[in-house]
DNA sequence: CTACTATATTACCATACAGTATTTAATGAG
DNA sequence: CTCATTAAATACTGTATGGTAATATAGTAG
């Protein structure tokens, strides 16, 4: 399972990682983009976010590898450089589910 | 792939728990827990983080059913309640790798 | 050139939170 | 009982960061 072994300097690399989808505005901005590339005006407007915010958003998620960007004219298109984000959602789901599974478990058994 | 749909407040859920991974002090404390249940104590000197530290690390983790606990005489014993954790972090790692090879392509195409 | 649009950047504020020192609670030893 | 040990809780501080407003930059059109 683990073929990657935690160093400390990985896992603090790892983290970093952890730590930017560990933000709704950020989740939601990704999700936004799972049909295809977006304008940053197209993905405020599907999230609701401001403009800054949005910006400022992407550009990490462009700085550490998450999407990848794609100048046309006035516009900036954005798109996931990497699908395997919706997989570590995935997986985060069903951690959320074992764990309200084991709760329901707990609460039956008293 | 998707087949967990991100809602809002799935996404507010799963952020959460991005969150809590998104700090090495906590994959240090989880990491540590790789070979079985652990006290405080030991996490501690595992890791060189301070007691009080460790513990609000540990609360938290807890809270969110990383870990279970297990209380004995003086000692309360931790353990993963989940080891997919661990899957979580080789996807990352995995993530990261295809990053740097990117970087990398980039960097030798000019 | 000016005017307009899209995006990025800067500055600022408010909040969240990691870390630590200290205290409290619980258990066990003598 | 007292004293020591373990862990959790509390209080506090400094820093990081999300959100936003204002500004800057870049491209387009007229």
């Amino acid at each position: 399972m683990g073929k990657h072994k935690l160093t400390p300097e990985l896992m603090d690399i790892i983290a970093e990682r952890f730590k930017a989808l560990g933000e709704p505005a950020r989740l939601q901005i990704l999700d936004a983009m799972r049909d295809g590339e977006a304008t940053v005006t197209e993905l405020v407007d599907a999230t609701g976010l401001g403009q800054a915010n949005v910006s400022k958003h992407l550009g990490l998620l462009h700085g550490l590898g998450f999407v990848t960007r794609r100048k046309e004219g006035l516009y900036v298109y954005y798109s996931l450089a990497d699908r395997n984000v919706f997989r570590l959602c995935d997986l985060m789901c069903t951690r959320v589910e074992t764990e309200t599974t084991a709760r329901k478990r707990v609460l039956a058994a008293r």
